[in-house]
DNA sequence: ACCTCGCTGTCAATGC
DNA sequence: GCATTGACAGCGAGGT
């Protein structure tokens, strides 16, 4: 439950060498600077949806319309054969 | 509940200006647009763990890690705040 | 940051009244208990899946018609009326 | 990927034998019928924070207690389990 | 100010 | 055993 790595056999007791510090660091950093590009964008998102609102649009319905659209492409992209076939076993409502 | 936009009483039951449709139109794709920016810096993000991971380090811990320096963060900028806000009260510029 | 309860005021620093210890224990093991009947619940669903593997049908699969079906039925619930505007309005494929 | 169940053999290209269906059909609904019963219980659960919430207490502490109290109860668990097994090799039978 | 809803991030289960 | 995927809980924003 205390182990950093599992390489944490390769140094003494509580440290890890420079290497491994300076190589945490990176990896720390990187994804930081990653997640903050991602809340800038949600941000844009977010300025869209307002700025939508301001011209009378309701925000409530445009997130449902791109969610829908969402569903709909991840539900075309799935085996629908295999699923029908089901479905039909099922008697398609019961 | 039934309407569809605020702007509604611009057009006949049911149909949107052709003026409306472009703008709807152009919202919704450049939502879409960005909320797929946004999923790509997700999976690099998640790239970055997984590489990681294949370092030796345990990704779990490494998202602690993160997930704390976030909340350091954020509790420093909140008190700073108040601190501004008390000097502010008192009367010291800075 | 520290408050047990709004009601903290009733209280000497740091306790609670007897009665009000007695209701929070009351309303924690309540949650318990239905947590408890929660999680019975979730195992014997687990256990229907592995039946049901053990009979030659395919978990992934039975999972996705679920979930599928799940989604349909939400979905005929919402106001489709208003969202076939948008749809038309959008072109419906762009 | 393209297979319906392992049983596929049993049946003529896209089709399912009427026990098969009955089956599917059977087994679907149960799930069915233990989700309701789990989202009941969910629901119920929801209720009990409600009500707290308006006798004063704060949910979000409420919910970090119950957590933590489910935490120790593992961590509990795990270690009678661990000292069982030494127990067990030592040949201490109890 | 409260409440609801959606999103995100975490954890556990399943399949390879 | 690792990787993928799905379920759940906590958090925060937005609406009323």
């Amino acid at each position: 439950m205390a182990e950093i790595g599992h390489n944490s056999g390769q140094v003494s007791a509580g440290a890890l060498t420079q290497a491994a510090r300076d190589k945490l660091k990176h990896v720390v950093s990187k994804i930081e600077k990653l997640e903050e590009e991602k809340k800038e964008t949600a941000d844009e998102i977010r300025d869209v949806y307002a700025e939508a609102k301001s011209f009378g649009y309701c925000t409530k319905t445009l997130r449902k319309i791109v969610r829908l659209r969402k569903q709909d492409r991840q539900t075309r992209e799935e085996e629908e054969a295999i699923l029908d076939a089901y479905m039909l076993a099922i008697g398609e409502i019961a």
